[in-house]
RNA sequence: GGUUCGGUAGCUCAGUUGGAUAGAGCAACUGCCUUCUAAGCAGUAGGUCAUUGGUUCGAAUCCAAUCCGGAUCACCA
């Protein structure tokens, strides 16, 4: 049990014993210690003294005599200021949380709840490739799970391939036309960014063409809509729906393509999937909610024949889930796919890792959802996330500002080999293990760039700084991770119980911080924000290199000592890394 | 305009869900490698927590209004 919950059940106990009154863990707040006073643990008494009829003074003499006295393997000493009940817990206390804790692998983990949660992130387009925005998203719905999954849920980490549609055939229409035959093999570039060249190569074309129809007369909007080109592709979409041979030939081999250079990318950068759905497979499925919908009267069919839903009475307008045509539209699609995943997966939460600009979108799922009444609807949550801008503004691939995926990858594992071999501590690793360390440490401070800061807020990127390799990073934490297995390696803590021996003010602070890592996973989980662990990992990296700084392990004055502090440094070991892991950054033994 | 998210040090961000004198990193400056890894540590400087009012023992945090910035309100995906 955490110290802090425990203190709460003590405060409550002593009081109904006390006063004769029962309370809840709701009616008082237990605070950690300002350092300028003596303690470990605050009890803020201002909420109770109405309620229990009396002074603050008084309460917390009462109190605090009687918590000292009644768990002394707990409280050690006590003392009021104002209204603040200040409780130091027992040395015993601390140092028993280390020998229990040191070694154990599953520390901070909570037991299995039975429950089903599903996580949807990265869901690119094919016919781009990655970019910044899309790490931000994928780092942050991994991230996610793997919290999740430590407060005990069962998860699903899924993916929605947007692999169909308009922009998909103008890629296809571009490469017929201009490619000559050209495959991501015979130019030696990976498959995303060579599909996402001919969507490039489409628009050029395209609005070549438009603006010769300008010049001859054509007005703007006339000739966009009847461009040659846009008609292509328009007539290969047509295609495509009805199944024709040579275009899903032509359609598979491209998507092939994309998914092989998707593939190299989520690997480099350690992501994966449980389940990936593709919206050709899901795309249609959609429309049988929109009949049965209609049956039910949530839904009105309008006179030109196209299907509304009237969101008025929830502060919204009508919308369309089904065009006149009885073609589907975005929402309808989502409609389809939000029942594929309860139908796959009887899951009892649906995490949709989204940006904020989709905020409006989402809600009109959930609500949609609801008044049909299906049984997930209530399980559906968007997860927004802000934008990544830069220092110059939004990402605009029309200007050229995209920051692609691959190219910061490497600029980073660039940046990583540069410091590594500025510091000199590059000898003794083989080859391999010298590319693997490059990578830990750059896409480690790449992934700790994105997810340090709250997801709801949007971030600013300065594509001209790299991003740094000192102060508040991943780097640093690894880096203490690695000192802290140098240690180890030379001496492993012993077996021993450790006698009864005063802790000093870092190493208390220590432990404290350690004692507080399981309740933080929880945090994070339920804000669903993985920044919590993120300063976190910071602060604990902080708070032993300031402890390493002044005493030193292998040195301790005594033999308890260096086995103390050979455990708390093994804790602190396995809590970084622990933590890292949940960030989806591996931390390496020696840099 | 409606809805919604944000505004904290020069810059990038924390701030334990309303608690004690608001904290980190970067940038600047000063110290510390004959010591278990200096990718580190210790320190200096930097603040009208957008503004105003309210709620109460107590507000960066909650409420209201205002100002500034973003997103969104498609038979686009």
């Amino acid at each position: 049990m955490a110290i802090t919950q425990f203190i709460k059940d003590a405060v409550l106990e002593s009081i109904s014993l006390l006063y004769q009154q029962v309370l809840s863990g709701k009616d008082f707040q237990i605070n950690q210690t300002k350092p300028e006073f003596q303690g470990d643990y605050t009890v803020v008494l201002f909420s109770l003294v109405k309620s229990l009829k009396t002074t603050p003074d008084q309460l917390g003499t009462q109190l605090g005599a009687h918590l000292v006295q009644n768990y002394p393997q707990h409280f050690s000493s006590y003392n009021i200021i104002k209204a603040f009940l200040n409780l130091e817990i027992t040395d015993r206390y601390w140092i028993d949380v280390v020998n229990d804790q040191c070694n154990n692998p599953n520390y901070g983990k909570s037991v299995n709840k039975g429950e089903k949660v599903m996580i949807e992130y990265s869901s690119p387009n094919t016919n781009k490739p990655l970019h910044l925005g899309h790490l931000r998203n994928i780092f942050l719905g991994w991230s996610i799970a793997e919290i999740i999954k430590a407060n005990g849920y069962d998860t699903v980490k899924t993916c929605i391939v947007n692999d169909r549609g308009i922009h998909i055939c103008k890629s296809m229409i571009a490469w017929q036309r201009f490619g000559h035959g050209a495959t991501p093999g015979s130019t030696h570039t990976k498959g995303d960014h060579f599909v996402g060249e001919y969507y490039v190569k489409f628009n050029e074309e395209f609005n070549k063409q438009v603006g010769e129809m300008v010049k001859n007369g054509w007005n703007k909007e006339d000739a966009a809509r009847e461009a040659p080109l846009l008609q292509e592709a328009q007539e290969m979409l047509l295609l495509w729906e009805k199944g024709d041979e040579k275009v899903m030939r032509l359609w598979k081999m491209m998507n092939g393509w994309v998914y092989e250079g998707f593939e190299e990318t989520y690997r480099r950068i350690g992501t994966d999937f449980d389940k990936v759905y593709y919206e050709s497979d899901t795309y249609l499925s959609g429309k049988q909610i929109v009949e049965e919908g209609l049956q039910k009267g949530v839904f009105l069919k309008k006179e030109d024949g196209s299907v509304w839903i009237d969101l008025s009475a929830e502060g919204l307008e009508e919308k369309l889930v089904l065009r006149k045509d009885g073609t589907s539209v975005y929402i309808t699609q989502d409609l389809g796919l939000a029942r594929q995943k309860y139908d796959d997966y009887r899951i009892d939460k649906s995490i949709y890792v989204i940006g904020d600009e989709q905020i409006y979108q989402m809600k009109v799922l959930k609500l949609i959802c609801q008044k049909l009444q299906l049984p997930y609807a209530d399980s559906i949550y968007h997860l927004s996330y802000g934008m990544v801008e830069l220092t110059s503004g939004k990402m605009k691939s029309r200007e050229g500002t995209v920051v692609d995926a691959d190219d910061l990858i490497e600029e980073m594992i660039r940046q990583a080999e540069k410091k590594t071999n500025e510091s000199g501590k590059a000898t003794g690793f083989s080859e391999k293990d010298l590319s693997e360390l490059f990578g830990m440490i750059g896409i480690g401070a790449m992934k700790f760039y994105l997810l340090r800061v709250d997801p709801k807020k949007r971030m600013i990127f300065n594509p001209e700084e790299s991003i740094d390799l000192h102060g508040y990073t991943a780097t640093a934490i690894q880096y203490t991770h690695a000192r802290i297995k140098s240690i180890l390696r030379t001496e492993q803590p012993g077996d021993a119980a450790m006698d009864e021996q005063e802790l000093l003010l870092l190493e208390k602070e220590l432990i404290i911080m350690l004692e507080r890592f399981p309740s933080l996973i929880g945090q994070a989980s339920s804000e669903m924000n993985p920044s919590v662990i993120a300063v976190y990992a910071y602060e604990l990296a902080r708070k032993f290199n300031s402890f390493y700084d002044v005493h030193s392990v292998l040195k301790a004055e005594s033999s308890h000592k260096k086995n103390l502090r050979l455990k708390i440094s093994q804790m602190t070991a396995n809590v970084i890394a622990h933590s890292m892991h949940l960030l989806g950054i591996r931390v390496p033994e020696r840099m």
